[in-house]
DNA sequence: AATAAGTAAATAAACATTTACTTATATTTG
DNA sequence: CAAATATAAGTAAATGTTTATTTACTTATT
């Protein structure tokens, strides 16, 4: 049996979010990745059922595993309320801003209801993800660290700014200057944990 | 000479928003729009160029404009900073959640490169939307309320968790119990004053 | 009567997916 | 231990459908 040529396999995954980087998810089509990626489009269908599970899978297992991977990195659900935050801040932005067509595929996921849907149902069956940083919110509000407030509030706030922080660091490329510094970062990320702090 | 129905001219915008709404701007169609609201294609390119002309027009005069107008209603850029925050909050907040196609085309905005371009080129020539709230910022920071963080930064801290709010607000529409209440707006909109402020 | 607004149907290109075939390798077989 | 075989991986080209946009015509109003 002829084996798989994964090298085949990462580049339909790569071209295909370089497209959506681009492009859009609306101007993705599976001849234009094929053609883009030197191979046939039947061989995306060896791979893929159709494209609308080449688009979930990327977005939850390409995307998302490797986003949360690197956001965990040296996270513990034990951390300080201010250290656990800046901790997933930094590996956040880190991962983010090196891998802008992951950003773009992410933003994508909260517009398109193909892929809100998708996520809303990997969260349900199986399990949510960031599921220590679920437990470390938990574990602050319990010790009566941060305001009373559902989880999916909490990371509304907290988490919300640095997307756009992200939009905003890339479109500054193009510009004369990079507004989106460690240190505006870093007084960002404080700021949301003063606002969120119980005061006892 | 005949005159143009305004019906017609209205349940193109409209309708185009329910589709994107519910289906995703990938899976808009010219014959689909056509179709759903009663028309012929052609009649879409009377008011129209082409396709990218209508998403354009209707991110960007349709929703973008309608938004700001809601947002500012009652907003004074002599307010104080918690009266002018809670304000634009309590106004987006109350337009988005009463808008669903609006808000969904708005996420579209912060994805799609053909909408963030346009977004970007508008508001290049003609001014920045929500300049009153530039403004208030600005003199925020003048008067020494705020800390001293570029427009950009400050725009991403105290709106995008909004927009993730009333993301959590229809999501919560299937669910059992509505999370995103008046109260917990107030509460996140303090939370980010508490955080911005400048302590003096 | 003039004319822009509108329609139904057509057009050519692009689309997702499949068909019919070829190739590379792991495993058997002589 | 090589040659033969089985088979999934892969290709090129085709399929039927859908797409954005246009053509040729009709209609409603000034």
């Amino acid at each position: 049996m002829r084996p798989k040529n994964l090298e085949k396999e990462q580049a339909i995954k790569t071209i295909a979010l370089d497209i959506i980087a681009t492009e859009g998810l609306e101007n993705l089509t599976m001849q234009k990745l094929a053609a883009a990626a030197g191979i046939s489009p039947r061989t995306i269908y060896i791979k893929y059922r159709d494209k609308d599970d080449l688009l979930i899978k990327l977005f939850i297992e390409e995307v998302l595993g490797g986003y949360e991977q690197a956001v965990l990195q040296g996270f513990d659900a034990a951390m300080s309320l201010e250290a656990g935050i800046t901790k997933i801040w930094l590996n956040g932005f880190r991962y983010l801003s090196t891998h802008q067509p992951a950003f773009a595929l992410i933003r994508h996921g909260q517009a398109s209801p193909l892929l809100v849907k998708a996520f809303q149902e990997h969260n349900i069956t199986e399990g949510s993800y960031f599921k220590p940083i679920h437990q470390f919110l938990q574990q602050q509000l319990a010790a009566g660290n941060l305001v009373p407030l559902p989880f999916e509030v909490l990371r509304a706030m907290l988490f919300a700014p640095l997307m756009d922080l992200v939009s905003e660091y890339f479109e500054h490329t193009v510009r004369p200057q990079q507004v989106i510094t460690e240190d505006v970062l870093l007084q960002c990320c404080h700021a949301l944990i003063k606002g969120l702090q119980r005061s006892r």
